[in-house]
DNA sequence: GACATACTGTTGACACATCAATAGTTGCAG
DNA sequence: CTGCAACTATTGATGTGTCAACAGTATGTC
């Protein structure tokens, strides 16, 4: 294996405060919404999205992706809220190897209760200290690492994408 | 509480993506060091930080700052890595209370022999996706949103810090 | 239409993080 | 110098995520 190309200065510093970032920010939002609602940030998001589809269900695949988190992880973030009452399961009429999540009223309640303190959060310790410009530079870089963010870091040859990935 | 202040439509780009982000960059990083180094991205960050100390030793409760973790985490990351050989634990001589952690040589060649391939993903995740303009910016955008990234996202009256996360 | 292949969702076993409680230590206030 | 508050690190209990294996279903090919 040859010299790999290092990160230089200015990549170095990104890259530090982009790796602290992800250990704090999910730390201290899941902090926020454990203490307040007891969900936790993936509940959050799953309950988030199905709120904003037409008629409040989806696949459990389409979630996962919307989620960004793996079917697996979603089928169990998926059975606790339905053991609270949030979330029912059904079965695709149209693919027998489908499940539907529906949000239920209660769901709905809790995510409408949920979110005015989630927002704030977010707000206070991300959009508070940035300006408009700055917003914008940090929706169009999250634009530009997501797309197409399942090409391997390196081309193993015939090594599928690790089963349970969000990477479809 | 009166209506908060929603997020409008650029933040709610710019939070779409980073949240998409802190699910994905780190669950991609974590399985790369994992599969090919046995290691987690935390483990990686400590024996990173110590290895960037003048004498490849460090305390505790620094180290759980630098590495953004909280002391408890990093008590239990330390005795794995202790476990493997990579760290060893020393009491510190001027307070009794406090603990140093060093890298082994064993530790400091585990290290060595990691950095490439993650810079390598670290590189092709993210950097190789950037104009240098974009890196600029990214490095700013953390520093705002990590500089004392620890006031609470509300003023809560009497409320200290529920120990064990990383703001002192 | 039968077989091989790919897809969907769940689960058991295990690894890991978090929270609260703890023991030991320091340092300051009276 | 004594007692109280704050600090440091660890740990038991618990909850959650990950990996690999699995059963059931769809799709395409011959």
């Amino acid at each position: 294996m040859s010299e790999p190309r290092w990160l230089d200065g200015q990549e170095r510093e990104a890259w530090l405060s982009l790796a602290a970032l992800m250990f704090v920010l999910p730390a201290a939002l899941d902090s926020q919404l454990q203490r307040d609602e007891d969900l936790s940030m993936a509940d959050y998001m799953v309950l988030a999205m199905l709120s904003e589809t037409g008629d409040r269900q989806m696949r459990m695949s389409d979630l996962a992706a919307l989620a960004s988190t793996s079917q697996s992880r979603l089928s169990r973030i998926v059975s606790r809220l339905e053991q609270k009452g949030f979330v029912s399961r059904t079965m695709a009429a149209e693919d027998r190897r489908a499940v539907v999540a529906h949000l239920t009223d209660h769901g709905m309640a809790k995510v409408e209760q949920a979110a005015p303190g989630h927002v704030e959060a977010v707000r206070s310790m991300v959009f508070d200290r940035l300006t408009d410009e700055q917003v914008g530079q940090l929706a169009e870089i999250g634009r530009a690492l997501l797309t197409d963010a399942c090409t391997p870091h390196r081309a193993l040859p015939a090594d599928g994408h690790p089963q349970g990935t969000a990477c479809p």
